[in-house]
DNA sequence: CGTCGTGTTGAGCCGTATCAAATTCCGTGG
DNA sequence: CCACGGAATTTGATACGGCTCAACACGACG
Protein backbone atom coordinates (compact mmCIF):
# COMPACT_ATOMS: atom_id res chain seq x y z
CA UNK A 1 0.00 0.00 0.00
CA UNK A 2 1.62 3.45 -0.94
CA UNK A 3 1.42 6.54 1.61
CA UNK A 4 -1.05 8.59 1.63
CA UNK A 5 -0.92 12.66 2.29
CA UNK A 6 -2.67 14.65 4.95
CA UNK A 7 -4.35 15.84 1.95
CA UNK A 8 -6.34 12.87 0.90
CA UNK A 9 -6.64 10.98 4.29
CA UNK A 10 -9.48 8.96 4.17
CA UNK A 11 -10.01 9.88 8.19
CA UNK A 12 -9.92 13.50 7.65
CA UNK A 13 -12.37 13.49 5.29
CA UNK A 14 -14.92 12.62 7.58
CA UNK A 15 -17.49 15.00 9.40
CA UNK A 16 -16.91 13.65 12.68
CA UNK A 17 -13.29 15.35 12.36
CA UNK A 18 -13.08 19.46 12.30
CA UNK A 19 -10.96 20.57 8.60
CA UNK A 20 -7.71 22.09 8.66
CA UNK A 21 -6.80 25.47 7.50
CA UNK A 22 -4.15 25.47 4.77
CA UNK A 23 -1.41 26.15 6.41
CA UNK A 24 -2.25 23.85 9.09
CA UNK A 25 -2.50 21.21 6.39
CA UNK A 26 0.71 22.12 5.03
CA UNK A 27 2.89 22.12 8.29
CA UNK A 28 1.38 18.31 9.01
CA UNK A 29 2.52 17.11 5.53
CA UNK A 30 5.96 18.11 6.79
CA UNK A 31 5.07 16.84 10.37
CA UNK A 32 4.06 13.27 9.05
CA UNK A 33 7.37 11.56 9.29
CA UNK A 34 5.74 8.09 7.90
CA UNK A 35 3.68 4.84 7.52
CA UNK A 36 3.79 2.12 9.82
CA UNK A 37 1.68 -1.21 9.22
CA UNK A 38 1.94 -3.60 11.36
CA UNK A 39 0.20 -7.60 12.19
CA UNK A 40 -2.03 -8.57 14.73
CA UNK A 41 0.10 -9.33 17.94
CA UNK A 42 2.69 -7.01 17.87
CA UNK A 43 3.89 -4.15 19.64
CA UNK A 44 4.18 -0.72 19.46
CA UNK A 45 5.55 0.34 22.56
CA UNK A 46 6.53 -1.55 25.58
CA UNK A 47 5.78 0.11 29.00
CA UNK A 48 8.90 1.72 30.33
CA UNK A 49 10.43 2.49 26.90
CA UNK A 50 11.46 5.98 25.68
CA UNK A 51 9.78 6.47 22.35
CA UNK A 52 11.06 8.39 19.75
CA UNK A 53 7.55 8.74 18.17
CA UNK A 54 3.93 8.98 18.14
CA UNK A 55 1.49 7.60 15.89
CA UNK A 56 -1.88 8.13 15.03
CA UNK A 57 -4.29 5.07 14.04
CA UNK A 58 -5.17 4.99 10.67
CA UNK A 59 -6.70 1.58 10.19
CA UNK A 60 -7.02 -1.30 12.51
CA UNK A 61 -7.54 -2.29 16.21
CA UNK A 62 -5.59 -2.60 19.51
CA UNK A 63 -5.22 -1.51 23.18
CA UNK A 64 -3.16 -0.13 25.70
CA UNK A 65 -2.15 -1.69 28.94
CA UNK A 66 -0.13 -2.11 32.09
CA UNK A 67 0.93 -4.93 33.88
CA UNK A 68 1.56 -4.79 37.76
CA UNK A 69 4.09 -6.02 39.95
CA UNK A 70 1.48 -8.99 40.43
CA UNK A 71 1.24 -10.03 36.72
CA UNK A 72 -2.39 -8.79 36.49
CA UNK A 73 -2.74 -6.99 33.48
CA UNK A 74 -4.61 -3.73 33.69
CA UNK A 75 -6.53 -2.75 30.15
CA UNK A 76 -6.15 1.12 29.81
CA UNK A 77 -8.23 1.69 26.60
CA UNK A 78 -9.28 0.37 23.54
CA UNK A 79 -7.48 1.90 20.37
CA UNK A 80 -9.38 2.90 17.30
CA UNK A 81 -9.18 4.90 14.22
CA UNK A 82 -8.12 8.34 14.64
CA UNK A 83 -6.62 7.88 17.80
CA UNK A 84 -2.88 9.93 18.98
CA UNK A 85 -0.76 7.16 20.68
CA UNK A 86 2.10 7.50 22.55
CA UNK A 87 1.61 11.19 23.74
CA UNK A 88 2.64 10.95 27.39
CA UNK A 89 5.91 9.08 26.21
CA UNK A 90 6.40 12.26 24.07
CA UNK A 91 6.10 14.83 26.63
CA UNK A 92 6.65 13.17 29.90
CA UNK A 93 9.73 11.54 28.79
CA UNK A 94 8.76 7.51 28.58
CA UNK A 95 5.99 5.72 27.76
CA UNK A 96 4.05 3.89 31.31
CA UNK A 97 2.11 1.62 29.23
CA UNK A 98 2.37 -1.01 26.28
CA UNK A 99 0.50 -1.05 23.44
CA UNK A 100 -0.75 -3.77 21.24
CA UNK A 101 -1.94 -4.36 17.98
CA UNK A 102 -5.05 -6.76 18.37
CA UNK A 103 -5.69 -6.70 14.30
CA UNK A 104 -3.43 -5.49 11.59
CA UNK A 105 -2.70 -1.72 11.52
CA UNK A 106 -1.44 1.37 9.61
CA UNK A 107 -0.93 4.08 11.67
CA UNK A 108 0.15 7.55 10.57
CA UNK A 109 4.31 8.36 12.41
CA UNK A 110 5.72 11.47 14.05
CA UNK A 111 8.79 12.30 15.42
CA UNK A 112 8.36 13.36 19.23
CA UNK A 113 11.45 15.49 18.59
CA UNK A 114 9.26 17.77 15.71
CA UNK A 115 6.84 18.09 18.31
CA UNK A 116 8.20 21.91 19.71
CA UNK A 117 8.17 23.36 16.24
CA UNK A 118 4.41 22.41 16.04
CA UNK A 119 4.02 24.15 19.58
CA UNK A 120 6.18 27.00 18.07
CA UNK A 121 4.55 27.52 14.58
CA UNK A 122 0.91 26.10 14.46
CA UNK A 123 -0.75 27.35 18.23
CA UNK A 124 -4.19 26.00 16.73
CA UNK A 125 -2.49 22.49 16.25
CA UNK A 126 -1.14 22.97 19.47
CA UNK A 127 -4.71 23.65 21.00
CA UNK A 128 -5.63 20.63 19.23
CA UNK A 129 -3.09 18.16 21.15
CA UNK A 130 -3.89 19.44 24.41
CA UNK A 131 -7.50 18.87 23.77
CA UNK A 132 -6.77 15.86 23.37
CA UNK A 133 -4.98 15.28 26.03
CA UNK A 134 -7.71 16.60 27.78
CA UNK A 135 -10.56 14.45 25.96
CA UNK A 136 -8.44 10.77 27.05
CA UNK A 137 -8.32 12.90 30.42
CA UNK A 138 -11.80 12.84 30.41
CA UNK A 139 -12.17 9.55 29.22
CA UNK A 140 -10.32 7.72 32.01
CA UNK A 141 -12.24 9.34 34.42
CA UNK A 142 -15.30 8.08 33.01
CA UNK A 143 -13.69 4.88 33.23
CA UNK A 144 -12.36 5.11 36.87
CA UNK A 145 -16.46 5.51 37.47
CA UNK A 146 -17.54 2.73 36.04
CA UNK A 147 -14.49 0.15 37.68
CA UNK A 148 -15.71 2.13 41.47
CA UNK A 149 -19.21 2.16 40.76
CA UNK A 150 -21.06 -0.32 38.79
CA UNK A 151 -21.51 -4.05 38.97
CA UNK A 152 -20.50 -6.38 36.46
CA UNK A 153 -23.35 -6.17 34.14
CA UNK A 154 -23.19 -2.33 33.91
CA UNK A 155 -19.47 -2.91 33.24
CA UNK A 156 -20.22 -4.73 30.42
CA UNK A 157 -23.09 -3.03 28.90
CA UNK A 158 -20.83 0.32 29.57
CA UNK A 159 -18.14 -0.86 27.57
CA UNK A 160 -19.89 -2.46 24.66
CA UNK A 161 -21.37 0.48 24.30
CA UNK A 162 -18.89 2.83 24.32
CA UNK A 163 -17.01 0.86 21.97
CA UNK A 164 -20.08 0.63 19.77
CA UNK A 165 -20.87 4.35 19.49
CA UNK A 166 -16.95 5.61 19.57
CA UNK A 167 -16.80 3.04 15.94
CA UNK A 168 -20.39 4.23 14.49
CA UNK A 169 -19.39 8.05 14.91
CA UNK A 170 -16.26 6.54 12.90
CA UNK A 171 -18.85 5.53 9.83
CA UNK A 172 -16.80 1.65 10.60
CA UNK A 173 -19.78 -1.26 10.40
CA UNK A 174 -22.40 -1.33 9.15
CA UNK A 175 -26.16 -1.09 10.61
CA UNK A 176 -26.05 -2.81 14.25
CA UNK A 177 -22.89 -4.14 13.38
CA UNK A 178 -19.32 -3.07 14.10
CA UNK A 179 -16.11 -4.98 14.13
CA UNK A 180 -14.99 -5.94 17.29
CA UNK A 181 -11.12 -7.81 17.16
CA UNK A 182 -10.24 -8.56 21.04
CA UNK A 183 -10.47 -11.44 23.06
CA UNK A 184 -12.73 -12.07 26.54
CA UNK A 185 -9.84 -11.45 28.33
CA UNK A 186 -8.91 -8.38 27.11
CA UNK A 187 -12.15 -7.15 27.93
CA UNK A 188 -11.97 -8.55 31.54
CA UNK A 189 -8.72 -7.09 31.98
CA UNK A 190 -10.06 -3.61 30.83
CA UNK A 191 -12.77 -3.67 33.62
CA UNK A 192 -11.26 -5.72 36.33
CA UNK A 193 -13.63 -8.56 36.23
CA UNK A 194 -12.19 -12.11 35.87
CA UNK A 195 -12.57 -13.97 32.25
CA UNK A 196 -15.10 -16.66 33.53
CA UNK A 197 -17.07 -13.91 35.08
CA UNK A 198 -17.03 -11.47 31.96
CA UNK A 199 -18.14 -14.66 30.11
CA UNK A 200 -20.99 -15.37 32.02
CA UNK A 201 -21.72 -11.67 31.69
CA UNK A 202 -21.86 -11.98 27.98
CA UNK A 203 -24.28 -14.98 27.92
CA UNK A 204 -26.32 -13.01 30.13
CA UNK A 205 -26.52 -9.88 28.31
CA UNK A 206 -26.80 -12.31 24.82
CA UNK A 207 -30.02 -14.16 25.89
CA UNK A 208 -31.72 -10.86 27.24
CA UNK A 209 -31.14 -9.52 23.48
CA UNK A 210 -29.13 -6.56 24.00
CA UNK A 211 -25.79 -7.50 22.57
CA UNK A 212 -24.44 -10.28 20.80
CA UNK A 213 -20.69 -10.46 20.24
CA UNK A 214 -19.07 -13.14 18.23
CA UNK A 215 -16.31 -13.73 15.32
CA UNK A 216 -14.78 -10.54 16.14
CA UNK A 217 -18.13 -8.64 15.67
CA UNK A 218 -20.52 -6.72 17.92
CA UNK A 219 -24.02 -6.66 17.20
CA UNK A 220 -26.29 -3.99 19.44
CA UNK A 221 -29.71 -4.38 17.86
CA UNK A 222 -31.11 -1.50 20.74
CA UNK A 223 -28.17 0.67 22.01
CA UNK A 224 -31.12 2.51 24.09
CA UNK A 225 -32.02 -0.27 26.28
CA UNK A 226 -27.99 -1.00 26.65
CA UNK A 227 -27.76 2.51 27.53
CA UNK A 228 -30.44 2.27 30.17
CA UNK A 229 -28.56 -0.69 31.90
CA UNK A 230 -25.12 0.86 31.87
CA UNK A 231 -26.62 3.96 33.42
CA UNK A 232 -25.02 5.86 30.90
CA UNK A 233 -26.54 8.78 28.73
CA UNK A 234 -25.83 8.83 24.63
CA UNK A 235 -24.00 11.79 24.37
CA UNK A 236 -23.84 13.52 20.80
CA UNK A 237 -20.23 13.08 19.53
CA UNK A 238 -18.65 16.42 19.33
CA UNK A 239 -16.85 17.15 16.76
CA UNK A 240 -12.93 17.04 17.25
CA UNK A 241 -9.74 17.60 16.28
CA UNK A 242 -7.87 14.82 14.36
CA UNK A 243 -3.44 15.23 14.08
CA UNK B 1 -4.72 38.53 52.46
CA UNK B 2 -3.79 40.41 49.89
CA UNK B 3 -3.48 39.03 46.68
CA UNK B 4 0.20 38.15 45.17
CA UNK B 5 2.09 38.03 42.24
CA UNK B 6 3.26 35.54 40.44
CA UNK B 7 7.22 36.08 40.84
CA UNK B 8 6.66 35.69 44.46
CA UNK B 9 4.39 32.88 44.37
CA UNK B 10 5.26 30.75 47.58
CA UNK B 11 4.64 27.76 45.67
CA UNK B 12 6.73 28.14 42.08
CA UNK B 13 9.83 29.27 44.54
CA UNK B 14 9.70 25.30 45.40
CA UNK B 15 12.14 23.31 43.46
CA UNK B 16 9.32 21.16 42.68
CA UNK B 17 8.39 23.01 39.97
CA UNK B 18 10.23 24.35 36.74
CA UNK B 19 11.41 27.97 36.81
CA UNK B 20 10.34 30.47 34.22
CA UNK B 21 11.83 32.51 31.93
CA UNK B 22 11.33 36.36 32.20
CA UNK B 23 8.75 36.87 29.54
CA UNK B 24 6.81 33.77 30.34
CA UNK B 25 6.49 35.25 33.95
CA UNK B 26 5.48 38.42 32.54
CA UNK B 27 3.24 36.71 30.37
CA UNK B 28 1.22 35.15 33.17
CA UNK B 29 0.99 38.03 35.76
CA UNK B 30 -1.25 39.17 33.00
CA UNK B 31 -2.55 35.97 32.23
CA UNK B 32 -4.03 36.00 35.98
CA UNK B 33 -6.97 37.34 36.53
CA UNK B 34 -7.69 37.23 40.30
CA UNK B 35 -7.67 34.80 43.77
CA UNK B 36 -10.31 33.39 45.15
CA UNK B 37 -10.83 32.05 48.26
CA UNK B 38 -13.31 29.22 49.49
CA UNK B 39 -14.82 27.83 52.43
CA UNK B 40 -14.28 24.39 53.58
CA UNK B 41 -17.22 22.52 51.64
CA UNK B 42 -18.12 24.79 49.32
CA UNK B 43 -18.21 24.27 45.70
CA UNK B 44 -15.89 25.61 42.69
CA UNK B 45 -17.66 23.61 39.63
CA UNK B 46 -20.56 21.77 39.27
CA UNK B 47 -21.11 18.81 36.89
CA UNK B 48 -22.37 19.92 33.31
CA UNK B 49 -22.21 23.66 33.87
CA UNK B 50 -19.77 25.31 31.52
CA UNK B 51 -17.24 27.34 33.51
CA UNK B 52 -15.61 30.48 31.96
CA UNK B 53 -12.31 30.17 34.83
CA UNK B 54 -9.82 27.68 35.21
CA UNK B 55 -7.80 27.36 38.50
CA UNK B 56 -4.55 26.13 39.88
CA UNK B 57 -4.60 25.60 43.99
CA UNK B 58 -2.19 27.59 45.81
CA UNK B 59 -3.03 26.90 49.58
CA UNK B 60 -5.73 23.89 50.88
CA UNK B 61 -6.88 20.51 49.53
CA UNK B 62 -10.62 19.36 47.79
CA UNK B 63 -11.75 16.67 45.38
CA UNK B 64 -12.98 16.08 42.19
CA UNK B 65 -16.06 13.62 41.86
CA UNK B 66 -18.63 12.70 39.93
CA UNK B 67 -21.95 11.32 40.42
CA UNK B 68 -23.69 8.39 38.83
CA UNK B 69 -27.55 8.15 37.82
CA UNK B 70 -27.80 5.38 40.41
CA UNK B 71 -26.81 8.43 43.15
CA UNK B 72 -23.46 7.04 43.94
CA UNK B 73 -20.56 8.99 43.75
CA UNK B 74 -17.10 8.76 42.27
CA UNK B 75 -14.11 10.64 43.79
CA UNK B 76 -11.50 11.03 40.54
CA UNK B 77 -9.00 13.01 42.70
CA UNK B 78 -7.42 14.54 45.28
CA UNK B 79 -6.97 18.15 44.61
CA UNK B 80 -3.60 19.79 46.29
CA UNK B 81 -1.78 22.62 45.69
CA UNK B 82 -0.37 22.92 42.47
CA UNK B 83 -2.67 21.19 40.80
CA UNK B 84 -4.10 23.28 37.58
CA UNK B 85 -8.33 23.14 37.87
CA UNK B 86 -11.20 23.14 34.79
CA UNK B 87 -8.99 22.27 32.24
CA UNK B 88 -11.64 20.24 30.61
CA UNK B 89 -13.79 22.85 31.03
CA UNK B 90 -11.44 24.82 29.40
CA UNK B 91 -11.08 23.26 26.38
CA UNK B 92 -14.03 20.75 26.03
CA UNK B 93 -16.60 23.14 26.81
CA UNK B 94 -18.40 21.48 29.83
CA UNK B 95 -16.74 20.10 32.90
CA UNK B 96 -17.37 16.92 33.31
CA UNK B 97 -17.28 16.71 37.37
CA UNK B 98 -17.61 18.90 40.03
CA UNK B 99 -15.18 20.24 42.56
CA UNK B 100 -15.15 20.70 46.16
CA UNK B 101 -13.38 22.59 48.78
CA UNK B 102 -12.57 20.15 52.00
CA UNK B 103 -10.42 22.84 53.54
CA UNK B 104 -10.45 26.30 53.29
CA UNK B 105 -8.65 26.82 49.79
CA UNK B 106 -7.12 30.15 47.92
CA UNK B 107 -6.73 30.00 44.64
CA UNK B 108 -4.97 31.47 41.45
CA UNK B 109 -7.79 32.88 39.01
CA UNK B 110 -7.95 32.68 34.96
CA UNK B 111 -10.21 32.93 32.04
CA UNK B 112 -11.06 30.37 30.12
CA UNK B 113 -11.14 33.32 27.09
CA UNK B 114 -7.62 34.40 27.64
CA UNK B 115 -6.06 30.58 26.98
CA UNK B 116 -6.04 30.93 23.34
CA UNK B 117 -3.73 34.25 23.35
CA UNK B 118 -1.40 31.55 25.75
CA UNK B 119 -1.33 29.44 23.35
CA UNK B 120 -0.62 31.93 20.22
CA UNK B 121 2.24 33.68 22.50
CA UNK B 122 3.80 31.43 24.65
CA UNK B 123 4.45 28.31 23.30
CA UNK B 124 5.94 26.91 25.84
CA UNK B 125 3.97 27.59 28.24
CA UNK B 126 1.34 26.10 25.88
CA UNK B 127 3.62 22.92 26.09
CA UNK B 128 3.25 23.10 29.57
CA UNK B 129 -0.24 22.93 29.80
CA UNK B 130 -0.43 20.02 27.93
CA UNK B 131 2.39 18.22 30.00
CA UNK B 132 -0.13 18.37 32.99
CA UNK B 133 -3.00 17.67 31.00
CA UNK B 134 -0.73 14.43 30.19
CA UNK B 135 0.11 13.49 33.59
CA UNK B 136 -2.93 13.90 35.05
CA UNK B 137 -4.27 11.55 31.88
CA UNK B 138 -1.14 8.91 33.43
CA UNK B 139 -2.71 9.41 36.53
CA UNK B 140 -5.78 8.76 35.92
CA UNK B 141 -4.34 5.69 33.88
CA UNK B 142 -2.71 4.12 37.35
CA UNK B 143 -5.78 4.74 39.09
CA UNK B 144 -7.66 2.77 36.68
CA UNK B 145 -5.48 -0.23 37.25
CA UNK B 146 -5.61 0.28 40.75
CA UNK B 147 -9.37 -0.05 40.94
CA UNK B 148 -9.41 -2.96 38.73
CA UNK B 149 -6.66 -5.32 39.79
CA UNK B 150 -5.81 -4.38 43.42
CA UNK B 151 -7.67 -5.61 46.57
CA UNK B 152 -8.78 -3.36 49.26
CA UNK B 153 -5.89 -3.87 50.91
CA UNK B 154 -4.28 -2.36 48.36
CA UNK B 155 -6.08 -0.20 47.28
CA UNK B 156 -5.71 2.27 50.42
CA UNK B 157 -2.38 1.38 50.92
CA UNK B 158 -1.70 2.87 47.31
CA UNK B 159 -4.32 5.84 48.04
CA UNK B 160 -2.58 6.74 51.69
CA UNK B 161 0.81 6.74 49.23
CA UNK B 162 -0.14 8.71 47.06
CA UNK B 163 -1.22 11.13 49.13
CA UNK B 164 1.21 11.32 51.22
CA UNK B 165 4.02 11.73 48.69
CA UNK B 166 2.62 14.49 46.59
CA UNK B 167 2.49 16.56 49.41
CA UNK B 168 5.94 15.34 50.46
CA UNK B 169 7.20 16.52 46.90
CA UNK B 170 5.56 19.93 48.27
CA UNK B 171 7.45 19.91 51.43
CA UNK B 172 3.76 20.11 53.25
CA UNK B 173 3.80 18.21 56.45
CA UNK B 174 6.85 17.74 58.77
CA UNK B 175 8.78 14.09 58.67
CA UNK B 176 6.27 11.59 58.58
CA UNK B 177 3.17 14.12 58.82
CA UNK B 178 1.01 15.38 56.66
CA UNK B 179 -2.24 16.66 56.63
CA UNK B 180 -5.49 14.87 55.36
CA UNK B 181 -8.14 16.73 55.68
CA UNK B 182 -10.80 14.09 54.32
CA UNK B 183 -13.30 11.98 55.70
CA UNK B 184 -13.01 8.18 55.37
CA UNK B 185 -16.13 8.11 52.88
CA UNK B 186 -14.16 10.53 50.64
CA UNK B 187 -11.53 7.68 50.56
CA UNK B 188 -14.12 4.98 50.28
CA UNK B 189 -15.60 6.83 46.88
CA UNK B 190 -11.82 7.28 45.46
CA UNK B 191 -11.13 3.49 45.83
CA UNK B 192 -14.29 1.90 44.76
CA UNK B 193 -15.17 0.38 48.29
CA UNK B 194 -17.83 0.81 50.87
CA UNK B 195 -17.18 3.05 54.08
CA UNK B 196 -16.73 -0.23 56.33
CA UNK B 197 -14.64 -1.74 54.56
CA UNK B 198 -12.65 1.06 54.15
CA UNK B 199 -12.51 1.87 57.94
CA UNK B 200 -12.01 -2.44 58.56
CA UNK B 201 -9.24 -1.82 56.17
CA UNK B 202 -7.65 1.49 57.88
CA UNK B 203 -7.97 -0.13 60.97
CA UNK B 204 -5.68 -3.20 59.52
CA UNK B 205 -3.05 -1.08 58.46
CA UNK B 206 -2.30 0.93 61.61
CA UNK B 207 -2.71 -2.12 63.43
CA UNK B 208 0.34 -3.26 61.43
CA UNK B 209 2.08 0.02 61.94
CA UNK B 210 2.40 0.92 58.30
CA UNK B 211 -0.16 4.37 58.21
CA UNK B 212 -2.15 5.96 60.73
CA UNK B 213 -5.00 8.41 59.68
CA UNK B 214 -7.08 10.36 62.28
CA UNK B 215 -7.68 13.92 62.93
CA UNK B 216 -6.87 15.18 59.85
CA UNK B 217 -3.31 14.14 59.83
CA UNK B 218 -2.17 10.85 57.71
CA UNK B 219 1.39 9.17 59.58
CA UNK B 220 3.45 6.89 57.09
CA UNK B 221 6.51 5.77 59.28
CA UNK B 222 7.56 3.08 56.81
CA UNK B 223 7.44 4.42 53.07
CA UNK B 224 9.24 1.12 51.48
CA UNK B 225 7.07 -1.24 53.95
CA UNK B 226 3.43 0.34 52.16
CA UNK B 227 4.58 1.15 48.92
CA UNK B 228 5.94 -2.74 49.00
CA UNK B 229 1.93 -3.66 50.06
CA UNK B 230 0.70 -1.31 47.45
CA UNK B 231 2.73 -2.49 45.06
CA UNK B 232 3.88 0.14 43.35
CA UNK B 233 7.56 1.73 43.22
CA UNK B 234 8.17 4.61 44.95
CA UNK B 235 9.43 7.00 41.13
CA UNK B 236 11.57 10.26 42.19
CA UNK B 237 9.06 13.33 41.75
CA UNK B 238 9.87 14.11 38.04
CA UNK B 239 10.26 18.67 38.08
CA UNK B 240 7.19 19.44 36.64
CA UNK B 241 5.97 22.67 35.31
CA UNK B 242 3.01 24.87 37.31
CA UNK B 243 0.70 27.52 35.69
C1' DC C 1 -28.85 18.13 76.49
C1' DG C 2 -30.59 16.49 72.12
C1' DT C 3 -29.03 16.29 67.35
C1' DC C 4 -26.00 15.65 63.65
C1' DG C 5 -21.80 14.22 61.35
C1' DT C 6 -18.17 11.00 61.56
C1' DG C 7 -15.87 6.96 62.98
C1' DT C 8 -16.08 2.01 64.79
C1' DT C 9 -17.54 -2.71 65.20
C1' DG C 10 -20.28 -7.13 64.49
C1' DA C 11 -23.40 -10.42 61.76
C1' DG C 12 -24.90 -12.33 57.64
C1' DC C 13 -25.31 -12.42 52.75
C1' DC C 14 -24.25 -11.86 47.84
C1' DG C 15 -21.45 -10.93 43.78
C1' DT C 16 -17.58 -12.25 41.88
C1' DA C 17 -13.14 -14.98 42.04
C1' DT C 18 -11.06 -19.36 41.64
C1' DC C 19 -10.68 -24.03 40.26
C1' DA C 20 -11.69 -27.55 37.00
C1' DA C 21 -13.12 -29.54 32.81
C1' DA C 22 -15.51 -29.82 28.44
C1' DT C 23 -16.14 -27.87 23.86
C1' DT C 24 -15.39 -25.30 19.78
C1' DC C 25 -12.42 -23.15 16.66
C1' DC C 26 -8.18 -22.86 13.73
C1' DG C 27 -3.74 -23.21 11.98
C1' DT C 28 -0.30 -26.64 10.88
C1' DG C 29 1.77 -30.65 9.25
C1' DG C 30 1.33 -35.29 7.79
C1' DC D 1 -8.21 -34.35 3.52
C1' DC D 2 -7.66 -35.57 8.05
C1' DA D 3 -5.15 -35.72 12.64
C1' DC D 4 -3.33 -33.04 15.93
C1' DG D 5 -2.31 -29.22 19.31
C1' DG D 6 -3.09 -24.88 21.23
C1' DA D 7 -5.95 -20.92 22.04
C1' DA D 8 -10.39 -19.13 23.07
C1' DT D 9 -14.94 -19.86 24.77
C1' DT D 10 -18.32 -22.07 27.71
C1' DT D 11 -20.23 -24.20 31.81
C1' DG D 12 -20.54 -26.03 36.64
C1' DA D 13 -19.07 -26.21 41.65
C1' DT D 14 -17.20 -24.04 45.49
C1' DA D 15 -14.88 -20.34 48.27
C1' DC D 16 -14.26 -15.83 49.87
C1' DG D 17 -13.73 -10.66 49.82
C1' DG D 18 -16.27 -7.03 50.37
C1' DC D 19 -21.24 -5.24 50.78
C1' DT D 20 -25.35 -4.23 53.47
C1' DC D 21 -27.72 -3.72 57.59
C1' DA D 22 -27.66 -2.39 62.25
C1' DA D 23 -26.07 -0.59 66.42
C1' DC D 24 -23.07 2.14 69.17
C1' DA D 25 -19.36 5.79 70.48
C1' DC D 26 -17.77 10.29 70.35
C1' DG D 27 -17.22 15.25 69.77
C1' DA D 28 -19.09 19.63 67.94
C1' DC D 29 -22.65 22.61 68.13
C1' DG D 30 -26.98 24.94 68.93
Amino acid sequence: MRQISCEHCPLRRKSLFRAFEDDELAFMEGFKAGELTVDRGSHLMIEGAPSPQIFTVLEGMGLRYKTLENGRRQVINFLLPGDLVGLQAGLLGEMKHSVQATSEMRLCVFNRSDLWALYRKQPSLAYDVTWIAAAEEHFLGETVATLGQRDATQRVAWALLKIYSRLSDLGIGQGPRVPMPYRQQDLADALGLSLVHTNKTLAKLRSRKLAEWNDGELHISDVEKLADLAMTDTEEPARRPLL
